[in-house]
DNA sequence: TATAGTATATAGATCAGTCTATATATTCCG
DNA sequence: CGGAATATATAGACTGATCTATATACTATA
């Protein structure tokens, strides 16, 4: 098949990101992961591993925020969402026995400074996924403000949880973190109109 | 002086590895940055880069830990403690430009796996953070289990501010989080007796 | 026989780490 | 005090491995 030297090349390069981050990561460990050959990649990737990355990040960036969209529309109530999302995270966390996080984290963390295309990438990944948080629970009646402040918590708290658990190899914080955050969501939603009004 | 080479390596080495991780920092640039000769570094530290790098991130730790027990004595209200933590890290990302993080969380995501001791440093950081924080909260009258999961609220919230806001070069989503947590915090304090009771 | 894609050899820089040589204190002993 | 012996530290060349990247050869298939 034509690309698909070419998708085994992103999809390993994706998962070595996670695990080591940009310099973690060399094109051996791309190549030996993908079993391509060296004269591929530079086939493929005319732009040497800048533009690897950059595309393989473009990619997971998409990923994640098609399936935050998915998460936060399949749920009336955001505060059950969001519940949800972090029990997710935790069991993504489980199942690679902790090897794994938040495919921007690492590039944030060590990738060159002289690669603003990856930089502005990590940028609107993130304020993409907060957009998101806010305008469900904008939906669902929390005032603008408010809701910006909650995205904020649930994005910052997820990524520094997938630190923490990898860090302790425990997925307890995950799970502890969820009930609170969900109970300070569901207090901010206004009032439910139970049975009778007056 | 005797150690002063040596002081100067472990500080550069301090700041080249929360701004760049452990890979994206290499024995040159800890050479140039301290000043120091190639053959003074396997002097101070004959266990090579491994050795430097626990060193320092031990000292690291140890300063954060400190501080953090120093900001949450000075306050008998651990939610006004932990506001101004959140003020103090917003300060600390805006004065050097958004280049400088956790000690701990870039090496969490890209340090190599070969290393237990470090692996073992890390996890130990957060868990003594995690504890000072939910120490604090109990002693304010929150019951264990809440207090918990308040700190790795905190904890966890902080650790993911930090990259946000680098990655985004600004300092508002840390203060807009800060208010959120405070107020939340605030409220799983027993109710404060007002003048006379009963 | 073109072209797209694979495969490999290798260039040149940089990596962590080792080596010997030298400089500068400190200690020992008269 | 004072010179030899020793310990401490600096200095930088050098090694082999590994890094990204390029150059060139090969193999399908149209």
């Amino acid at each position: 098949m034509a690309n698909d030297t070419r998708t085994r090349m992103i999809e390993a390069t994706a998962l070595l990101l996670r695990q080591r981050g940009y310099h973690g990561t060399s094109l051996n460990d791309i190549l030996s992961a993908s079993g391509a050959p060296r004269g591929s990649l530079y086939f493929h990737f005319p732009g040497g591993k800048d533009q690897l990355v950059i595309e393989v990040t473009r990619d997971s960036v998409d990923k994640v925020s098609r399936w935050l969209g998915e998460e936060l529309a399949a749920e009336k109530d955001p505060a059950v969402a969001v519940h949800h999302i972090y029990q997710s995270v935790a069991r993504m966390l489980e199942d690679n026995q902790f090897t794994l996080g938040c495919p921007i984290a690492p590039l944030v963390l060590d990738s060159p400074a002289d690669v603003p295309e990856l930089a502005e990438l990590c940028r609107s990944a993130f304020e993409q996924w907060i957009g998101l948080l806010q305008a469900a629970f904008v939906r669902a009646g929390v005032p603008e403000r408010r809701a910006r402040a909650l995205a904020l918590l649930v994005e910052s708290s997820l990524e520094g949880l997938m630190v923490i658990a990898r860090a302790s190899r425990d997925r307890a914080p995950v799970l502890a973190v969820a009930d609170e955050v969900a109970a300070l969501i569901e207090s901010a939603l206004p009032a439910k109109e139970v049975a009778a009004v007056q």
